[in-house]
DNA sequence: ATGGTGGGGAACCCA
């Protein structure tokens, strides 16, 4: 079977349930993994994505912030919880696939605004995040594994509108890459986005705060597709729905497709 | 150098 897979920081899933039945019926993911949800579970409207065929769900959330959710059109099951520096915050949930295929959906700590772990202890625990996240996939090797989610890191120097300019601004020091390389090369991890579309300036987030963010374009990716290297040999169809942040109400992130032979 | 805009939820927290 062809698996697509998307995943949306779609900053309040109740705020935005509208959207997300948009895209559900739109682009018909079969999974569509969910960042910043901010709600219970129990607050989750499952029924109207129910409705649409996404009738199994996974998640992980409070009231406030935080919050992740696997929505499928295929039965999954709950996969494990990795509570990386033991918050508590409901930044992981990973759903099991009939066919024993994993799919990790990860909200990875923004960091504030400050880049020096000593002086921000936010920027401190994204780095402690990114460690905990190497030493679990240097001891627990991804296998038929898909690992997404909004991961609050723009890699390479065409990831983000201007690698100069950005070189200080947490999302893209080099600290951080660093960071995420080594929890990337722990695990195998390829990052099927670039594998698919190796070239050119790529982004999957605009801030709220520009006065027209599609004229000053100045974006950064931040959503990953990441994939075992058995699943990345039959992984295709990459894209990113820029259009989306244009809907109406919208997150400032667009979703990140992709699709797997499985 | 600064502040710009959102969401949650009722004062500031988060991004």
């Amino acid at each position: 079977m062809t698996l697509t897979v998307a995943t949306w920081n779609i900053n309040s899933v109740r705020l935005r349930e509208p959207i997300v039945l948009d895209l559900l019926r739109a682009a018909a993911p079969d999974v569509l993994c969910l960042q910043e949800t901010k709600a219970p579970v129990e607050k989750i409207p499952t029924g109207n994505f129910a409705a649409l065929g996404y009738r199994h769900i996974v998640s992980r959330g409070f009231k406030g912030y935080n919050g992740v959710a696997i929505l499928s059109r295929h039965p999954i099951e709950e996969a494990g919880e990795l509570d990386f520096c033991q918050r508590r915050d409901a930044r992981h949930v990973a759903a099991r696939l009939e066919n024993g295929a994993v799919i990790h959906n990860f909200y990875i700590p923004a960091g504030g605004d400050e880049p020096d772990p000593a002086a921000n202890p936010k920027f401190a625990h994204k780095l402690e995040y990114l460690s905990c996240l190497r030493d679990w996939f240097r001891d627990n090797r991804p296998e038929r594994a898909i690992l997404v989610g909004d991961l609050n890191i723009a890699p390479r120097e065409d990831d983000v509108w201007n690698h100069k300019q950005l070189l200080k601004v947490v999302s893209h020091t080099p600290v951080e890459v660093a960071g995420l390389g080594a929890a990337q090369e722990a695990g195998g991890w390829v990052d099927i986005t670039r594998q698919d579309i190796p070239d050119g300036q790529l982004y999957s987030w605009w801030s709220y705060r520009a006065r027209d963010w599609d004229a000053a374009d100045r974006g950064r990716r931040l959503d990953h597709i990441w994939a075992s290297p058995d699943l990345a040999r039959g992984a295709g169809g990459s894209r990113i729905d820029r259009h989306v942040r244009g809907w109406f109400k919208p997150s400032d992130h667009a979703p990140v497709f992709a699709s797997f032979d499985l």
